[in-house]
DNA sequence: CCAATTAGAAGTGTCGACAGTTTTCTTTTT
DNA sequence: AAAAAGAAAACTGTCGACACTTCTAATTGG
């Protein structure tokens, strides 16, 4: 395991994530209110801290503020849900693309590695199974930590990733998709090795582009 | 022009701004060291609200801070504006693609008369001029507020600009460039009348990628 | 009984003060 | 004279207090 130097943590740094966690895990639904003096009595710290870290979190994009009214966890509509997934669909297709360019030899063994223990499990063999979401999750940072662009790495595993979770959509891998799911992921894969960016990136893209529509009409379905 | 309802500033807006504009035009220099104590006097604001101006920056990565030592202008290498400028090409183009499908009969009408003003610009015609910053903005904004897609003009519009802003790089339309750049502006646009998306999307990847090449060879060369 | 008005309560905006950490500079030791 | 140790200055982190705005609800007038 890594040495990691240790760092100084400001309360604000304790508090922004403890917000986090409970916009993720859905303690702080969409669209609450986030009542200053409550959040800190309830955290135990001072309103200073906890104004600072929902700043952070506005600059994010994850809270939205008007000026003497208060704090409110941002609201996600489906629409808005959609427009981030075509964003995603947009810069990890260039992730992709990147990767089939920059990867190294060793991390094309890696990911060969990768996807033949997914096929491996009998869930996606069998097509009636689903593929789990941390394997899923991790196919997709491997590539996006392939392309060696750390903003994008950023964007993608940061930003745009925390905003999605906001949401806590069923992922439509997990959704009896799988079988389809996991044949996309070969071509991309495959594209990959051969170090082919227009395929990595078009393959990339179909494979969002159909998971964004699956997801995005579920959602539509369940919320009407 | 517009009747908009008046807002409530407060302070940490007020004080957000001001830093902002002091980075875009130089003052704060990328890199530089941040007193709070300092800039809250120069400011004559007290450390409050500017602390939280802070954290909303740190939030948009345009300010970063390390504990108990202090804030500074986010540093940018040449490498980093590389990786924003590939990330800029793949929204844009994304964008470019949305408009072809999205943009309004009215739409096309403009954007035919936008360009067909910038071709009988004298200094485009004869290739040793150059096109002028504020139209070629207005040209990529409109594209970009064609697509429909509001999360996506605000990464565009907003956080990445900003952003490209801070480097202070000239635009390589503004660079002798002009000819290619109209063409290649023109190219985009008979693409979005079309309605071609492909084409659309790819014209202007290839457009923001030679300027992206321009632009960093320029600048390595600079700053030897 | 409903609507408008107006106190009261609750909440956000800003500030100054104090505690703890980092940096700087002086002093001491080898 | 250079390096290490220690003291002082400067800065950041956190807090509680007060001013001002918004929301709530009771009161008054139609």
């Amino acid at each position: 395991m890594d040495i990691q130097p240790i760092e100084a943590k400001s309360l604000v740094d304790v508090i922004t994530k403890e917000i986090e966690t409970a916009i993720f895990n859905g303690t702080l639904e969409p669209g609450a209110k986030v009542s200053e003096q409550g959040l800190a009595r309830q955290l135990g710290v001072s309103r200073g801290p906890l104004r600072e870290a929902l700043r952070r979190l506005e600059g994010r994009k994850l809270i939205e503020r008007t000026t003497n009214i208060g704090a409110r966890v941002a609201k996600l509509s489906v629409d808005d849900l959609e427009n981030l997934l075509v964003i995603r669909e947009a810069l990890e297709g260039m992730a992709a693309r990147l990767a089939a360019q920059n990867m190294t030899e060793k991390e094309r063994e890696t990911l060969t590695a990768l996807i033949t223990a997914h096929g491996e499990q009998e869930s996606v063999r069998s097509g009636t199974g689903y593929l789990q979401e941390q394997p899923d999750f991790d196919f997709h940072f491997f590539i996006i930590r392939a392309a060696k662009n750390e903003r994008l790495e950023a964007m993608l595993c940061g930003e745009l990733y925390d905003l999605l979770r906001a949401y806590r959509y069923k992922s439509s891998t997990l959704d009896g998709r799988a079988r389809n799911a996991f044949a996309e992921h070969e071509a991309i894969v495959k594209a990959l090795i051969e170090s082919d960016a227009d395929a990595a990136e078009a393959a990339m893209r179909l494979h969002l582009s159909t998971a964004r529509q699956h997801i995005v009409s579920q959602m539509r379905a369940e919320r009407i």
